[in-house]
DNA sequence: AGCGATGTATTTTTT
DNA sequence: ATACATCGCT
């Protein structure tokens, strides 16, 4: 292997470095994912460092599997002993083989969100908090922080100062005694965990210390506290620590992710060597200077520019429709294009969109279209509810113990069981110091349950104590049969002949095979091993690379990849930028920062599109345009689709106020319906003021504010309600 | 007690 | 639009 020829001067001083710290600041498209596989391919071969002492932390999975091949190629099967993954799937591994020194067993459950509000509720109406007081999601945000922040519920009781810090502060203590005994973890505690692990076994911080000599991290500017602890622990005695990262496109904010890791990495490091990755190989030039134009509005970040060999390529086209189905019509129909004229495959092509919602409309065009895309995360195949009560069955058989799972389909189909009388047995169970199931086989001590509904509740958990215990001598996909055929679980959803049912018994075959296709390409796999892997997996793991199809995916799923032609839907004031984040400190600049992820995802062509006006949760709004698009220069850009107006003042002012009719871009923030009297652009006429028109509706207490631009009068602001305007 | 129907608020992004 | 809670009916 000549690296010197395969690599740029840079590129090849990081692959080559040895031990000690060493920072990679690699920029979008540097050729990172080549440095990180040569390097470690060449600490095995050529610096004689045995795979098992590597540890690598990537962003997926998927990413992990590629780099593995890959140096696998080159120094041969030793590359399976290297710890190659997420940090959740590291957690989670770490814990797996130390499941008893914590408390737990080795079935642990992984509850994800949706779990986790199910638990959460529960929490809060045994500490007496109504949901209205706070929002359950709300809730698991703070927990998350908290354990993020490596805080157990007696040191955050502590802390908490605030009315609602003191409020999250008693669920949290109910929640995390609730996760104990139902043997399950939540994401951050397959951080948390290992972390208390390593700080509180000298024997297990040696050990891990010994074994990962030689430690890489992927994406180091979208790590948290815990993780950056967590790793900080395991490099402390060798550092031999590789870090790679790109400030600019830092987007993990909201679960914690902290930038000032990377900014300060060498002040944690003195030593540390530092490099940079400046030159583009993916993306024209004129895709490079946009997103550099966009970037560079940031004040927060190390200064740098990207550069390129690459041609100049096509302009950047910003494509302005009336509405969100007229958006879809121009993507389809530019993928249509582009698929018949040139050589662009449908895989080289993807759309994104900064929130899931948005996707609906596309994917419905897609399909009308005839064009085959494939959706990543929003509510994928795992995220269905009958895929979900499968998993949870499934849950219940390799952990009796987890009670959420246990309650989610113990009426699911339904057999008469009712809360009431689960939480009368759920009761009579803590009493008597019986587990959740051994509580259910005990139900004829429980006074208040009828005696049919006792017998339910007996077979019930009889069938899966028993499940439970042959599951080791059992094939996953018996497994699974013997559920969905003794639970009556198929024929619920067959007894229905609606579309929606009929699809969810499809989803429900699609699994029974999903999981014998697994079981024969992980002959070993038990049944705890196939539900960490669901449990862990991350939406763009699960894309299908073979397939040719267009992706659709938000923004964030599409960190990391690249496709020949990209669009970015949406590109509107309120959307993306997205309004909620102006609150927040740095709001603004980690949503530059996803439009520049967006952006520098393209290789050779770029669209961007906006809607005139948006259906929102079933309202329609009017929009504007995304501030980012003004950060372009306008020679990078080419025109399609309706043309921008300018406001209606403006035209007012030059012409006849007749001409303002037709193309306006009235500027407010109100639901079209929500003044069902008036709407901006409507016509009216005042005693006083005569002829005029509406520019802008905001909420006034009850009442709106009206700004109306009268012909002889000029600009006034009025109240709708004591106006007396009429419509003409 | 359990189920279905009606009314109402709404989550941006993800392991 | 959709999910979810609350209410009233069986």
């Amino acid at each position: 292997m000549n690296l010197k020829e395969l690599l740029n001067k840079e590129q090849y001083e990081a692959v080559c470095h040895k031990d000690g710290p060493l920072l990679i600041l690699a920029g979008a498209g540097s050729g990172k994912t080549r440095v990180i596989t040569y390097r470690i391919a060449n600490l095995i071969s050529e610096h004689g460092v045995a795979p098992a002492n590597i540890l690598a932390v990537t962003f997926t999975n998927k990413a992990a599997g590629e780099m593995k091949s890959r140096i696998r190629h080159v120094v041969g099967k030793p590359a399976d002993n290297i710890w190659m993954s997420t940090f959740h799937s590291l957690g989670c591994r770490i814990l797996r083989a130390h499941a008893e020194k914590l408390g737990y067993t080795k079935g642990f459950s992984i509850y994800d969100e949706d779990d986790r509000e199910r638990l959460v509720k529960e929490c809060m109406h045994q500490a007496k908090v109504n949901e209205k007081e706070m929002k359950p999601y709300q809730i698991i945000r703070y927990i998350s922080d908290i354990k993020n922040q490596l805080l157990n519920p007696r040191q955050y009781m502590e802390m908490a100062q605030d009315y609602n810090n003191k409020i999250v502060a008693r669920i949290y203590v109910v929640y995390e005694e609730k996760m104990k005994r139902n043997n399950a973890m939540d994401f951050d505690d397959l951080i948390k965990l290992p972390v208390e692990l390593l700080k509180s076994r000298n024997d297990m911080l040696e050990m891990y210390r010994e074994k990962f000599r030689y430690i890489l991290i992927d994406e180091y500017q979208d790590i948290n506290n815990s993780q950056y602890e967590l790793i900080t622990l395991l490099a402390k005695k060798h550092r031999n620590i590789c870090v790679v990262g790109d400030d600019d496109q830092s987007i993990y904010k909201f679960r914690g992710a902290d930038i000032t890791n990377i900014l300060e990495f060498e002040d944690d490091y003195k030593d540390a060597r530092v490099i940079r990755l400046e030159q583009n190989y993916r993306s024209t030039k004129i895709i490079l200077k946009a997103a550099h134009n966009v970037i560079r509005n940031n004040t927060n970040r190390k200064a740098k520019e990207l550069w390129t060999e690459n041609n100049e390529g096509e302009k950047i086209i910003f494509y302005y429709t009336d509405d969100e189905i007229a958006e879809s019509e121009a993507i389809l129909k530019e993928v249509d294009r582009l698929q018949r004229g040139t050589e662009t495959q449908l895989r080289q092509m993807a759309v994104f969109y900064r929130t899931n919602a948005q996707s609906r409309v596309i994917e419905d065009r897609f399909r009308r279209g005839g064009i085959p895309y494939k959706l990543i995360g929003g509510l994928s195949f795992y995220g269905r509810m009958e895929i979900k009560d499968l998993l949870a069955y499934l849950r219940v058989v390799s952990n009796p113990q987890d009670i959420i799972s246990f309650k989610r389909i113990i009426n699911v189909p339904p057999r008469g069981i009712g809360d009431a009388s689960i939480d009368k047995v759920e009761e009579n169970a803590m009493n008597a110091n019986l587990s959740f199931i051994d509580g259910l086989l005990a139900a004829d001590n429980v006074t208040g349950v009828k005696d049919s509904t006792k017998n339910t509740l007996k077979k019930f958990a009889a069938f899966f104590k028993n499940l439970s215990e042959n599951k080791e001598n059992m094939k996953l996909r018996d497994l699974v049969r013997e559920i969905v055929n003794r639970t009556g679980y198929k024929d619920y959803w067959k007894s229905d002949a609606s579309p929606k049912s009929r699809e969810r018994v499809e989803n429900i075959e699609e699994f029974e095979s999903a999981i014998s296709e697994f079981e024969e390409s992980n002959e070993k796999a038990s049944l705890e091993d196939y539900l960490n892997q669901v449990a862990l997996l991350s939406s763009v793991d699960k894309m299908d690379e073979k397939a040719d199809a267009v992706t659709l995916m938000t923004v964030h799923s599409a960190k990391g990849l690249e496709f020949d032609v990209v669009f970015i839907a949406g590109m509107e004031e309120g959307l993306f930028p997205h309004k909620n984040c102006k609150d927040e400190p740095g709001g603004l600049e980690e949503e530059r920062r996803l439009a520049y992820v967006a952006i520098t995802r393209a290789r050779k062509k770029l669209f961007l599109l906006s809607a005139a006006s948006r259906r929102q949760t079933g309202t329609k709004r009017i929009t504007k345009i995304s501030p980012y698009m003004n950060e372009i220069p306008p020679e990078l850009l080419e025109h399609r689709g309706r043309m921008p107006v300018k406001t209606v003042e403006e035209k007012y002012l030059k012409g006849t106020i007749e001409d303002t009719l037709q193309d306006m871009e009235p500027e407010f923030d109100m639901p079209v319906d929500v003044a069902p009297t008036y709407k901006p652009g409507q016509k009216v006429k005042h005693k006083v003021m005569g002829q005029g028109q509406i520019m802008k509706i905001e909420p006034h207490g009850d009442d709106f504010k009206l700004t109306v631009v009268f012909k002889k009068h000029g600009k006034k602001v009025l109240s709708a309600n004591h106006a007396g305007l009429e419509k003409i």
